[in-house]
DNA sequence: CTCCTTCCCTAACAAGTGTTTGGTAGGTTA
DNA sequence: TAACCTACCAAACACTTGTTAGGGAAGGAG
């Protein structure tokens, strides 16, 4: 895997200036002005073969092979592998949070926030599938290297979100005050998300259905109360 | 910064060290006749970073440097990498269906065998949790491949009998007969495996803390009954 | 017509990959 | 002593990887 050896000259040895080959970006950079529908196109495109094969395990002559195109010819709309990798998590994470955000802003109490935020996530699986399913396999590996920094911040964002939403809940009497909340955090957490790992969109369950279903075991459980 | 401490070779009880040299394997073969201690030390090993890192992310040189040795010397052990990742998923597997079968040999009742089934699997949670991380991530897109056939075969027998199960319960009045089966089923399945994403061995949580903590959410839900 | 932009191809590069081959220090056995 | 075995090293091999440089076909604009 050679490193960003360019930006400069093709054969270069440098004995300085051994780090730091980040000249001031201001915002994310495309390699040419392109369209954004090819664009968006082929990220989709690869967002499939990532989830399916993983990221490591995804060649980017696979990803042009699939586009029908030559593996150099991806490097006019993108700038590297993992610039695909970061706009595809990214623009991912930015939908989800505006969809959060929806939901926080109707302050709804404990049990209907909690309810409201699996249903906006299971819509979320179901709009951007394999961007989750990438998400759920490579974003504890990624969140250490500089560049993929907001996913980490992205996850105490969440517990935050979630596990505050929780204590609310079990201070108010509307969840059993017994329960371990970082446990149960982390139970409803995955319960969630490993979802995208099945789910197929187009499927016989619409988000929602599934979410109800979810919902009622999450709340209720699946034994016969007696 | 590889460690070069390492083979502690006292205390060798081997109770029949037999002598023979080469008789014509047709299982798993070893590279070379070597000691079993080094062998699952450096398996162990191996696992922790395939963990960490993703298989296909993890470079067989990492691994060496992590042992203290060079790449090449790997190969006396074993014959390729695959094979380190396929002993590590198979003995997990074998293991984890032992302690299956052990449940299902007491002939509980559903509801019963569903706890035992939990329980069970957090304690192989705990014993393995670098080689269930691994499942976990690469399972679905090993499957595929022939070497790993036996992934799916586990996987069918492993909803055979989680979903047989929770049908039988469902009939007999133990569970909620209104619940999808196969939705229950993954939700079940789900919630118990993906807890290896975070459990850590040694934690202050016992394996049949959590799994008494998991059983409660997932039989009698989190919502206070009203 | 020419100029220019868009989008892709051809052909390579350098670094990294899993793996092999031959060698060897050190202990055990004959 | 010599032969042997274990567990590693040293150095390479063939191949794949992400990436780049230059070129060219198509089409619209002037």
């Amino acid at each position: 895997m050679p490193k960003n050896v360019s930006a400069t000259q093709t054969n270069q040895k440098n004995p300085q200036n051994p780090k730091n080959p980040n000249p001031p970006k201001s915002q994310k950079d495309r390699a040419v002005s392109a369209s954004p529908e090819r664009r968006a196109e082929l990220l989709a495109l690869a967002a499939e073969v990532f989830a399916a094969q993983g990221y490591n395990a995804t060649t980017v002559r696979r990803i042009a092979d699939e586009a029908g195109m030559l593996a150099g010819s991806l490097y006019y709309h993108f700038d590297s592998k993992e610039s695909m990798l970061d706009e595809i998590l990214s623009t991912f994470l930015d939908e989800l949070w505006a969809g959060y955000d929806a939901v926080l802003a109707a302050d709804l109490g404990p049990r209907a926030t909690i309810e409201a935020l699996v249903v906006e996530s299971f819509r979320e699986i179901d709009r951007h599938h394999a961007a989750v399913a990438i998400y759920q396999k490579e974003a504890q590996h990624l969140s250490g290297l500089p560049r993929f920094g907001y996913l980490a911040d992205s996850q105490k964002r969440f517990e935050r979100l979630w596990l505050g939403t929780l204590e609310r809940g079990a201070s108010t009497g509307a969840f059993r005050a017994d329960l371990d909340l970082r446990l149960t955090y982390r139970f409803v957490r995955d319960t969630v998300w490993v979802a995208a790992s099945w789910y197929r969109p187009g499927g016989q369950h619409s988000p929602e259905e599934i979410a109800r279903q979810y919902l009622s075991m999450l709340l209720d459980g699946i034994a016969v109360q007696s």
